[in-house]
RNA sequence: CCCGCAGACCGUUCCAUCGCUACCGCGAGGUAGAGGAAAGUCCGGGCAACGCAGAGCAGCUUGCUUCCUAACGGGAAGGCAACGUUUAGGAAUAAACGUUGACGGAAAGUGCCACAGAAAACUAAACCACCGUUUUUGCAAAAAAACGGAACGGGUGAAAACGUGCGGUAAAAGCGCACGCCGUGUUUGGCAACAAGCACGGGGGUAAACCCCAGGCGUUGAAAAACCAAAUAAGCAGUACCCUGCGGAAUGUAGCAGGGAGGGCGGCUCGUCUUUUUUCCGUACGUCGGAUUGUAUUGUGGGUAGGUUGCUUGAGCCAAUGAGCGAUUGUUGGCCUAGAGAAAUGAUGGAAGCGCUUUGCGACGUGUCGCGAAGUGUACAGAACCCGGCUUAUAGGUCUGCUUUUUUU
RNA sequence: GGCUCCGUGGCUCAAUGGAUAGAGCAUCUGACUACGGAUCAGAAGGUUAGAGGUUCGAGUCCUCUCGGAGUCA
């Protein structure tokens, strides 16, 4: 498998619909400093997804108040997801179907990349199908 | 020079690696990519949809004048008021400079003005003190009581019925006079606010209490709106709801048997159960035609998920020059400068710049400057349709003007 | 992105522009009791979210800021 360390719009969740399936039904775990919650794409869903992992971040108004904090946090998030989504890729099986996947930011203040990076590989290892 | 205040402006840069969004290119790749507040949403517009004869009422909102502007609750210039400082005056007050001002109307009306005080607003009001007359007491001075005069003094209060001075009087009072404040009318100056003069008058505060006067305002906001369009509901249009035989009725429109087709149940080359529409009309008497209702299905329709447009060339920016005290604006020339959409403009590493602290060396005017080292800081904050303002946040720096103090000459 | 509302002791709420902002629960102290509860008496606890203004006087009226809640597909 070749390793890309792109990141483009095919590999984000952009629908509403499955954003909001994944706050009423999506299985979730911690990996601290982050939640995940995922579930994956029904058959049927429209429009097709262009990726086999769409993902999203987010972190919360109610600890980071400015728009730049939350941007700030995000961005870092979806950086360390960049540089490691391969590893991820690896342990999904050939035929699961696609998988909405979103990363909630729980801690209560501003980390460095290294523990940002830190968690997100935790996150991949704690992951299973 | 330092500090402070006011105003205007700037508000990090470079390299490497890995990325993001848009556009261009067949491709390799190339080009562009947050702000002074992008923020708060406090105002005003553009734009869009819907509504709309005209006028008024209600509601909301603005409030010295003139000007600027697309418009404004914004800005400029001016007027007036309050406060501070200085000067003049015996004082009320005036002038100059600075700062601030939601700055129409309280002599249209209504309400309110706690406590204290005699009285908080009817040409009002007599608590103490003041003055006169009468009576009583007393040698007298005077005291007490009654009646009357009188808002000058005291006291209360945030505020006491124009202010200061002189006259006047038994004592007093805008009662009279001079100066001053204020209101109305009028003349002059000014585009106007307003100012000055003259005449008449006499006035508590509160309109960010009700209210009066004058001006303005249709409603809803890009989740507006237009287009394409899975799904699904209503509506509209079309099609289908059977075949064969027997047989009843004519005052009627039904029934029976078999077959076909669909569905359910039972381990199933069968069996069994069930459905094959409802209501009505007829000039038809053929088991025919029409209407209606229901079901199924096709099309249309509508517009959800999703997509496209709106979406960045605009009251645009820069420069020169003309008009104006100024806000602003005319002309000419040049430029194109983010366009995302659960939301891009980044991450990591390394340099540099700037500031602060500590410290070493040198210079001189002895607390500053220059050079070097170490540590540390580098703010507030992220476009969401677009503009014009206001308000709030902000490390550090630059420029201009000014007050006071200190030091030196 | 737009709109609406709210903010008063630890909690739940009052207060017409007018004295030192009041009530219940909770807290503390004392009494009662062998002890505790209940009860009785008393006390402490407030920058009325913050700042500025109007007024003689502001929790209340006006402006700005901060925080919180709700609502519109």
């Amino acid at each position: 498998m070749e390793i890309s360390f792109t990141f483009s719009k095919k590999e984000r969740l952009k629908s509403r619909k499955m954003i909001g399936a994944l706050f009423i039904g999506g299985k979730s775990y911690l990996a601290f400093p982050l939640r995940v919650v995922w579930q994956p794409f029904p058959p049927e869903f429209y429009p097709t997804p262009q990726s086999s992992v769409q993902v999203m971040v987010s972190a919360p108004k109610k600890t980071f108040k400015t728009a730049t904090a939350r941007n700030r946090i995000k961005r870092l998030v979806r950086e360390a997801w960049r540089l490691h989504k391969h590893e991820f890729y690896l342990r999904l099986p050939a035929d699961h179907p696609p998988i909405a996947l979103l990363l909630m930011f729980i801690a209560k203040e501003e980390l460095t990349f290294k523990e940002v990076e830190a968690g997100v590989l935790k996150m991949i290892r704690k992951w299973e199908p």
